[in-house]
DNA sequence: CATCGCACGCTTGGATACAAGTTGTATCCT
DNA sequence: AGGATACAACTTGTATCCAAGCGTGCGATG
């Protein structure tokens, strides 16, 4: 399969063919708009979220606020109580330490699996990157510095070649985000641990060290960040 | 976390404190009654879904069906193309390949994960039902056989007790069903086969072998039933 | 005869109206 | 005073209604 656009993937922009999509659905900006509230702790864990009051302060209706609830359930985000509402989850340590550890495994999986030149390849595109990812961290731009490392631990996925892993690895990341942004302060402190790792797992992939590499990956998770973050 | 119930999973029955609990809701009777329709064949693959026939099929408004409809294309059931209507998505041979693989990876890892003490647990759990794997066969039950090998593979993943992998396996197992019944012949034909490669996991989580039992689950894939089904 | 344009019918997407369930509160009885 | 009960306000769940987009087919036109 080809791997399946995010749905918040979408937006109104010109195709290459000149014609103008559909704009976004409001179900979709709704969904959007809900779950970057939730990242950026606009709406805390525990708290529950009113349809009505939703629906009010994006300037739509209760239809596409309830269908990206539903969606948001679905991803993990929030908790549909029948006809009393919907409660923004809080991860359990235990989620939280699952979470990365299904990650790890994925990670690790698919470099196992790719060929040594894949593994090659991929060391000599990913080291370039280490140093913009340290620039991040030194100028506290959390934002950049996420999407970096994002990118920097899904390459190691999409190394199998195979997308559905990579689109379950997505949905993962994705929800490690919240922590990311809860744990910024210790990330910034950390800054040269975490690019050391990231260049270790970089030398173990030149190495053609699969085995080698899963250590350093669990490793980059259980030593230096704790259970309650995972690899960053 | 407590592994999240299956949404479908809920089903209207008395509580064990006598309270009789809401009703299911309209939207997840659709999700469940259209899911099964896909599952038979009812609606095959590249069949247009109308919200409007659904609805009057099912007895309820629009409304319901088109939550429906959403998660079921978040679930990878069917696309929606906007403003155009729900497709039936056709399974490539390509994601077929890739959701047998990455299951293979989950159990496998589940397997490597576990202790030695689980391990032969699993084992003298396990064994027993391979007898009742080969009743279902031979009764061509296989509705019955579903259930068992869906159980038998879910041991697998269980057994790193990590809740998270095993909530993305059942969710790649549920895409899966679809293949189990389009092959029903296939695999009313190699009752013994497939009995005797059961039980070759089961000897190799008794003998702690888990790289063996990675070899072997691949076997299972790979060599007996070919990519276009993967293991059973 | 081929092609372009346009209008019609069908579809979904969203808003609104309504029904039904849950929770908290006030009241009444013991 | 304590507890059960009735009630009221608010919530979600569903139905209905309206708007807008897409495909199709007919007809005009070159």
């Amino acid at each position: 399969m080809t791997l399946a656009a995010r749905p918040d993937a979408a937006s109104t922009a010109a195709r290459d063919d000149g014609r103008v999509p559909t704009p976004d659905s409001a179900a979709l900006r709704a969904h959007t708009a809900i779950r970057a509230a939730i990242l950026d702790g606009s709406h805390r864990p525990g708290e529950m979220l009113s349809e009505n009051e939703l629906a009010q302060r994006l300037g739509m209706s209760r239809t596409p606020v309830r269908s990206a609830l539903t969606r948001l359930q679905d991803e993990g985000w929030i908790t549909i109580y029948p006809k009393r509402g919907a409660l923004v989850r809080r991860l359990s340590d235990r989620e939280i330490a699952e979470l990365a550890d299904a990650r790890l495994i994925l990670e690790a999986m698919g470099v196992q699996r790719a060929s040594t030149e894949v593994r090659r390849a991929l060391a000599d595109r990913l080291e370039p990157q280490l140093n913009a990812q340290r620039e991040a961290l030194l100028a506290r731009d959390l934002d950049g510095f996420v999407t970096l490392t994002i990118a920097f631990h899904r390459s190691f996925v999409e190394a199998a070649g195979n997308a559905v892993l990579a689109e379950i690895a997505d949905r993962l990341t994705d929800r490690q985000r919240l922590l990311l942004s809860a744990h910024r302060e210790t990330l910034f402190e950390r800054v040269e641990e975490t690019i050391a790792e990231h260049r270790a797992l970089v030398e173990r992939l030149r190495a053609d060290d699969p085995a080698g590499f899963a250590e350093a990956l669990r490793g980059h998770l259980m030593d230096t960040h704790g259970p309650e973050l995972g690899p960053v």
